[in-house]
Order: C-alpha cells, then structure tokens, then sequence
RNA sequence: GCCUCGGUAGCUCAGUCGGUAGAGCAGCGGACUGAAAAUCCGCGUGUCGGUGGUUCAAUUCCGCCCCGAGGCA
C-alpha cells in the first residue's frame, strides 16, 4: 500500500515547518494542500516558506497556476495522487501538508471527478443571468437538472449553485451523481495541528503583523500592476482581497489589518470544522513553549506508534 | 469630604412607568466533491457592580457600600 503522511489543521500553527522537519528526518518530499500556495506570485499573503527555507526538501504544487487561470480541486487531486505514486516509487515519503480540507480530502478520500467533455466557459454565462434576472431562476434551473443536489443546499449558495450547472454542462452528469471512487487506499498517518483557541488566534494576529512587515502591501500594488484584480479567483484569497481595497483607497489602513486578522480567524474557524470530523486524524497542541524541534517529537512519537511505518 | 453622572453580554451601548433583558461589533457551532483562504446555514453567550430593605415579585424603587469619570472644595 502506498505511504502517505499528512499534516493539516489550521492556519498559523506551523504546519509547513513541521513538514519540512519531517521530510528532512525522515526522507520524504512536500505535496503542498494550499489552493493559494499553488499560485505564482502569490507568496507572502499565501503565507509560502521562502525558497530558504524549503532548499533542502523538495517541494511539490506550489507555484504551478498563474494567477489569471482558475485552478481547481479536481486537477489538484489527480495531480496529488500522481505525485504520491512517484513518491513512494523512488522510496520516499509523501509528506502533505496544507489547510485546504476539501483537496486534502479530495486527495485522501480519492474523489470521483467526471472527466470535462467540453472546455468552455460556462461559468460567466451563469454569473450573468443571476445579475439580470436574479439567483432565484437559477436555482430554478437547478432543481430541473439536479434535484438531488439542489435540495441538498441553500437556495442562496451562489456558487455552489452555479458550480453545479456549470459541471453538469460541461460533463454532461449531474453533480450529485460524484463519488468516492473507493474507501481510503492509502497507508495513511495523518496528523493536525493545533492550538487553544485563544493561543491560536494570537498566533495569527502576530502573523498578519509579520506579513505586513515583510511587504504584503506591496506584493499586493505589485500584482495590481500586473492588472490583477478581483475577477481572478486568487485575489479572493485571505489578506489579498483587504489589501487590494486599502491599496485602491477604498478603506483605512487599520480597518484593513483588523478585517485581515478577523477573516484569518473565522477561517481558521472553519478549518478547524472540517478537519475535526474526520477521525483518522491524529491531533498534536503547540503552545506558546512549543519551538520547532519540540513539536516534531510530538510528531516522531506518533510516527513510531504507526503501525506499517518504516 | 461634598455634588453630579455612570456601572447591563467579550466590547460599545439600548431597555424594563416593578413581572429575571436586546442591538451592533466580536464570538460560538455546523455544512462542504470541478472558485474552497471561496460559498452557505444556525446560535445571545448575562449573578443587569455588591449588599440590605419595600413588594406576591427588584436589574428596575429606597438605604448603605464598592468601582469609574467629571465638578466643587
């Protein structure tokens, strides 16, 4: 059965540090579980270890999509699980490591994503007609071509509403009808990070602060030069979205770091959702006292206890 | 020392002519299969400063005490 180790959990608990400890120690390679990471350009905001810092561990999916091309989980997962089998081929372990849950869990769980028959943009078309005529009629056509899945959500959710017409059109297969290829067939350790709830929200606001410090605004003008803007899909992510309005002079500055700092928290909120609720997931608590080399003995503890590790 | 105003949710405050209270922000919980750092759903979390009194009933009225702000000395 194929290795896999994974580390997740929420934002600023020190996941990629930890996978790069462990792939250095233990002879693995980094699949990165970022959908923001995956984009070039997009470094400091995404939170990215420096090229420093991931020099002596090879680091795979970071930097692979444009900025102006819209990435998604399906090719992320085909992709991952390639990676996986190469890995394991040259004798290595996979180490991936992330906080993204559904392509963590696209990955792990080896979800079915039907094969696109057409490549066109069908996405817009959907977009316009909820401008016209409103998400109503939408919906409307949705509970025609996927009752089941139409039932299953809120008759408010924009995009998975559009998501779903827009796979049906493509692939020709309702929505609903995806799947679980298989249980789990990997041999998997998968561990999560995290920390008390109060410690957990300092930690990120002590990481806002040290994003701004090393340039996050700038990186921002930068990619606004470039004329990017909110149409593509990376600059929704987390601190890029804030700054692109303070840098347009649409907010104040500190109205903006305490909207960047309180978005990081509901999401790492959400995270934490997502992650808790599946079991096989070994949880580790850093704290304040915690450093690097601490936390990963918490790790090589659990390592050792895993059963076909070797 | 005296006078005035204030003390209600984590914060800022509203309110109850006496029937144990509600907004905003923050927060909490959840969902999640092709944008997921996205999107969506749900939830007031409270010794109404303390203590005596009046009352069937006090956060509300009265006394005393504590704390904070301002004023007069």
């Amino acid at each position: 059965m194929l290795k896999l180790l994974a580390v997740v959990g929420p934002t600023a608990t020190g996941k990629s540090y930890l996978a790069v400890d462990i792939a250095e120690k233990l002879n693995g390679e980094i699949i990165s579980c970022d959908s923001m990471q995956i984009y070039k350009g997009l470094d400091i905001g995404s939170g990215k270890l420096t090229p420093e810092e991931r020099k002596n561990v090879l680091h795979h999916m970071l930097d692979i999509a444009d900025i102006g091309e819209n990435y998604s989980v399906a090719q992320f997962a085909e992709a991952a699980r390639q990676l996986i089998e190469e890995i394991n081929s040259r004798g290595k372990i996979p180490v991936l490591a992330g906080g993204t849950g559904l392509y963590y869990q696209a990955v792990v769980d080896n979800y079915e994503f039907f094969s696109l028959e057409k490549k066109k943009d069908v996405r817009h078309k959907w977009e316009k007609i909820i401008s016209d005529k409103g998400l109503d009629d939408v919906y409307a056509e949705l509970l025609k071509t996927d009752p089941d899945y139409a039932s299953k959500i809120s008759a408010k959710d924009k995009k998975r509403i559009v998501r779903a017409l827009e796979v049906y059109e493509l692939t020709g297969k309702p929505f609903s009808k995806q799947r679980k290829k298989t249980d789990m067939n990997y041999d998997l350790l998968a561990i999560g990070l995290n920390a008390e709830r109060r410690e957990l929200y300092e930690r990120i606001n002590r990481r806002v602060d040290r994003m701004l410090e090393q340039g996050l605004l700038d990186e921002v003008l930068a990619l606004m030069e470039r004329g990017y803007d909110l149409e593509n899909n990376a600059m929704h992510a987390l601190g890029y979205k804030q700054a692109l309005y303070y840098c347009k002079g649409l907010a104040g500055y500190e109205e903006t770091v305490a909207a960047v700092k309180k978005e990081t928290r509901n999401y790492a909120k959400r995270q934490l959702t997502w992650f808790k609720k599946d079991k096989r997931i070994q949880w580790i608590n850093v704290d304040n006292s915690d450093d690097r080399e601490s936390i990963f003995r918490k790790f090589y503890r659990l390592w050792e206890g895993h059963t076909i590790s070797a």
